[in-house]
DNA sequence: CTGAAAGCGCTTACAG
DNA sequence: CTGAAAGCGCTTACAG
């Protein structure tokens, strides 16, 4: 009752149980975990008990003598974008079922706030930490490097020695090039963000890579913004004042916003997609790979995926496990549209 | 240490701040809780003594003691959408303040996961709970109406007698609509979502209200779906095989995905907006809305506002404050930028 | 002005 | 097979 001021009853506590049930409070713990040795009869009494007065351990008393809180906290500075999201929702997925709780801490860009999140956190003897972020060369504003619990990185910049989940962007790329040159596509670009992106570097060189490999020509990667404007602009350098043999039969976007502007600007221009010219986003942002026309083929990095693996992850080293420190890279997948022409399947 | 095996000290206690400050553990915790009293000098002995090991209270232990955890649950359907991001992170940045946790339940909309969730609020003994969702009109699916807690509904169907924020949608539309009256409109049409969504009347009643108002004439509202193809066949109906005195000059969208359609259709045809027709959206969704050519003004429903609100009215609820039950609608804005001509201020 | 005791709600050796 | 005792880390009356 959100605003009945009427006292609610408190919580049915163990003693109530154990007083109901005609057994003392160990016995009646011991019963309700499993643990001790009973007359199955005596075991079943005491569980019955519980149910019936709708008993429900203090999860609070049982962390304080486990020394295990069965929570987490989740630190992330992209509480706008999209990134995070569903790196969130896969992380919660993993861990819900085992009956961990998960904080969410948004920690801005402000090392103020993510102190005083990462000071609630181990005030509240949470048993480890995710950070997680809007891109992965960038550390968050706070040192997570010396606590005394475990920290997984994921979709940000890691500590040395710690572990960190990043989707392998270089795969990712690469799944876009070969479906191109899988689909015939001979004169490849490459448009993509700024420079001071690492992802960027490495999904050029991933492009290089692949074309180098079948012997394709790659024209020099195209950098700016993550923008559809951006998309627009560099349509305009790709195609004004150059012959037909000059000009790409298909375009590797750095990501689907990007990609909207380049197919906008090519249907503005009267050249036919995915007829003339291919086109491949990054991110498989769904509302964006689908509004456009045609739809948009993008490479998905299955964030879900990689903060259900962060998640477990941290499950594990919470649980004693020992793991290597390093960076997992999970793979991409490309999800096809009809952006590219002659779907696999389609 | 995230991967390191070393065995990490356990954290400080009071027992040994005490010990090391040589009082017992009740002076101590009442010298840094300011309670009880002491010399100024003992007291400040003890804090600095307590400084100085790096003590944090236990805060599971505190909250067995106080029957206040200083955690609230957030439960939300809207794991993958954009609505319940910022009013999340206003719910955080409301809390955050007060020492208050917020823990993340992704309840989908499946009963089961949500049960899950609930219990393991209620287990952590959460001091409340905030509800959240990605329609005001639908009810989450888990029955929250007799928790032994505050509970705060927001962007999402409250039970009876229960406290839940919305944004005020009529009041949205009229400022959408009042702005293209003030700029001398008057044939404006109006383009929404889809007749299931209780917020497609509310704005459409407001819409005709404000003509009324202005003696202006309101043509029937295009009910749709919320997406940019809505947008283009809306242009088609509102404007193939009619004279220029039967089109609209100006159309209010129910979305900003709409409103970029719209705003895309016209430009196919060679509709000059807003030169001959203004355009608004709504959601203020601002990827989208600086994306549009040219961008788009649009109504915000002021998300992160909402949030805060909902976190702070639970505060007050858990410290034992009153309030009243019912709906609170709080207004929307205007964001203006250049989709209707004349900008204010610009 | 300071400390011993009881207790929050539970679990876990240890006796009987 | 069951229970009394001790204890997790803290706070709060209550004595002295």
């Amino acid at each position: 009752m959100s605003s009945d001021a009427s006292p609610a009853p408190p919580p049915v506590t163990l003693r109530e149980v154990a007083s109901a049930a005609g057994v003392s409070v160990a016995t009646a713990s011991k019963a309700l975990n499993g643990q001790g040795r009973m007359t199955a009869e005596t075991r079943e009494r005491i569980r019955e008990t519980a149910r019936r007065l709708g008993f429900r351990p203090n999860s609070l008393a049982q962390s304080l003598l486990r020394k295990r809180s069965f929570t987490v906290g989740l630190l992330t500075n992209d509480t706008y974008g999209r990134f995070s999201l569903p790196l969130m929702a896969g992380v919660s997925d993993a861990l819900v079922d085992a009956g961990v709780s998960v904080f969410l801490c948004n920690v801005e860009d402000d090392p103020r706030l993510g102190q005083l999140h990462v000071d609630a956190m181990l005030d509240k003897r949470v048993d480890g930490i995710i950070a997680t972020g809007k891109r992965i060369d960038r550390h968050l504003p706070i040192d997570l490097s010396n606590l005394r619990i475990p920290v997984i990185y994921a979709f940000t910049q890691p500590d040395a020695g710690a572990i960190g989940f990043e989707s392998d962007d270089a795969g990712g790329a690469r799944l876009a090039v070969e479906h191109f040159c899988a689909l015939g596509r001979r004169r490849i670009a490459h448009v993509s963000g700024p420079a001071s992106f690492a992802v960027v570097h490495e999904r050029a060189r991933a492009y290089r890579e692949v074309l180098a490999e079948h012997g394709l020509p790659a024209a020099e990667p195209l950098l700016g913004a993550w923008s559809e404007g951006w998309g627009h602009e560099a349509v305009a350098k790709l195609f004004d004042g150059k012959g037909r043999a000059e000009t790409p039969d298909a375009v590797f976007c750095g990501n689907d916003q990007i990609a909207r502007g380049v197919i906008d600007a090519l249907r503005e221009r009267g050249i036919g997609v995915p007829e003339e010219i291919g086109v491949i986003g990054f991110d498989n942002w769904e509302i964006v790979a689908e509004a456009t026309r045609p739809p948009l083929t993008s490479v998905d990095m299955n964030l879900a995926t990689l903060g259900r693996e962060a998640g477990l992850a941290l499950l594990s080293l919470v649980g004693g496990q020992a793991a290597l420190p390093g960076i997992r890279k999970l793979p991409c997948r490309l999800v096809v549209r009809q952006s590219c022409g002659r779907p696999v399947g389609g």
